[in-house]
RNA sequence: GGCGGGUUGGCGGAGAGGUUACGCAGCGGAUUGCAAAUCCGUGAAGACCGGUUCGAUUCCGGUACCCGCCUCCA
């Protein structure tokens, strides 16, 4: 079998992969919160993690692999939505609101997601499905003296987990050097953390032992991982920004309140996306998301490959030449696979780099050496979730050319004869002018939309 | 202040202690009415300073610069 190596966030080390069961590998990707459209950033998770799903599922079979990846449909911005939303006269509660909202804003991440060719992961459960869970949980931190509860809120007391901060290298007491910890008078110490925290009359809110209200953020990843994937499994990953406090956290509570199980084994993290090497943002006015792209005409497959350029450690760059690069190698494949039935398996070259800790621009490399073998080709790039039939619509012409074709043709084989080729070089031209990629040979007269086509400005055809 | 990541040829971007990364661009050639596309060939690197080593871009230490996190964030 292959052996596959990760980097492990947790002892920094490129670890070799054992799974707890090979049976049963179990991996969850903390998604988003569903409050608008993804922005490109969102989508870097996505797209490593839908490679790590794909090899897993190579290595260990199809349906030897769970990947669960949460919605989080509680949140501060989506109520605001809500809200506003009630006080603009719509219909409803306000939890009606907030669910219509998220429905809305799921359905537009699957349909963004899907177009950058990521499988759906096994399970997307909803936070708000599992408040039951959440509640659960918090009543065991309570009784085994990790939480407490005080005015409404249940807080997490951080100092009661000795190993807090090893994820993320920080200490306790350097944390409070830094000072950046909400003071409270409900905590005990400013470090702790909320579980659970009352809801007023303009909040959404869920009846607990601790009075209506809602959980705190980080409460919701370790009850749906237990639910779904057990006290201890094997992956857990998202952005390196989550690493700390969501992740410590998550390890404080899953680890406290299920001390028999050792929670995830393997925490990968990917680093950040940048816009024009610069952190997007929307101050900076380079900010947008996944659709923006889409609408302007850039192939979710397009997207996906500028991804796999770079990878997943490293701060990976997002130019508009980088995007223009991937389109042409990707149409240049494209051209080469089409038609042509898939090889039986991938090549081990490409499975080696993947191995490797997801080295993807290792295995893009592979598949450049590949391109004498098509059909090896296209069943390798297909393990990143390139070439799939279903992403490949982009390459059709945007426009049937076969009239100026054969017009073109027509002008260059009454040059040949007359040997004056102004008419035919005019046209040309023109054609080049609208967009549209010219290709005279032997064969024939050969005519492509580009980049920048325009059949408005097609040339008549006289 | 604390924690972490980065710095490779014109650009993007990997692996490996000693042998060509790769892609794009460039250059030369084939081909073409001319181009494009395609094919063949080709030059070019490892921030800086030390150390280990027969040998380091690759390991270790330091310096500089860039970036992220520590607050909602992928």
């Amino acid at each position: 079998m292959t052996e596959l190596r990760l980097h492990n966030s947790k002892t920094r080390r490129k670890e070799v992969f054992a799974p707890i069961d090979p049976d049963d590998v179990r991996m969850y990707l903390c998604g988003p919160t569903v409050y608008d459209r993804a922005h490109l950033g969102n989508a870097r998770p996505v797209v490593v993690f839908d490679v790590l799903y794909r090899l897993l599922r190579h290595v260990y079979g199809e349906d030897s692999v769970t990947y669960v990846r949460n919605f989080t449909d509680v949140d501060d911005k989506i109520n605001a939505t809500a809200k506003a939303r009630k006080d603009a006269g719509a219909e409803g509660t306000l939890e009606q609101l907030i669910h219509e909202r998220t429905v809305e804003t799921i359905g537009w991440y699957h349909a963004d997601m899907d177009a950058l060719g990521a499988l759906r992961p096994d399970a997307e459960p909803r936070a708000t499905a599992y408040i039951g869970a959440m509640i659960a949980m918090i009543e065991r931190l309570i009784l085994s003296g990790h939480a407490y509860a005080k005015d409404g809120h249940v807080l997490f007391r951080v100092r009661s987990y000795q190993d807090y901060g090893a994820l993320s290298g920080r200490s306790v007491d350097d944390m409070i050097a830094g000072a950046r910890v909400e003071v409270a008078p409900f905590k005990e110490d400013p470090l702790d953390f909320v579980l659970w925290k009352p809801s007023d009359e303009e909040l959404p809110g869920w009846n607990s032992p601790w009075g209506r209200g809602r959980p705190g953020w980080h409460i919701e990843c370790s009850a749906m991982s237990y639910e779904l994937l057990g006290d201890t499994f094997d992956i857990h990953g998202g952005g390196i920004d989550l690493q700390f406090p969501h992740h410590e956290n998550e390890i404080a509570q899953s680890c406290c309140a299920h001390p028999e199980g050792s929670f995830a084994r393997y925490w990968l993290h990917n680093e950040m996306l940048q816009v024009e090497g610069k952190k997007m943002s929307k101050s900076l006015g380079n900010f947008f998301t996944v659709r923006d792209l889409l609408d302007r005409g850039i192939p979710g497959e397009v997207i996906r490959f500028v991804f796999l350029q770079t990878h997943y450690t490293k701060p990976m760059d997002w130019t508009a030449e980088k995007a223009a690069q991937a389109e042409a190698v990707l149409r240049k494949w494209r051209g080469l696979v089409a038609g042509i039935e898939p090889a039986p398996s991938p090549a081990p070259s490409v499975i080696a780099a993947l191995s490797d800790d997801l080295n993807t621009a290792g295995a893009l490399a592979e598949l450049h050496a590949m391109t004498g073998d098509p059909a090896l080709l296209k069943t390798s790039a297909r393990m990143l979730g390139l070439l799939e039939d279903h992403m490949g619509d982009w390459v059709a012409p945007k426009a049937d050319l076969t009239a100026h074709a054969d017009h073109l043709a027509a002008l260059r084989a009454t040059a040949m004869q007359a040997k004056d080729f102004a008419p035919v070089d005019a046209f040309k031209a023109a054609l080049l002018d609208a967009g549209v990629e010219v290709r005279m040979s032997k064969a024939g007269v050969e005519l492509l939309p580009g980049v920048g086509f325009d059949p408005a400005r097609l040339p008549p055809l006289n």
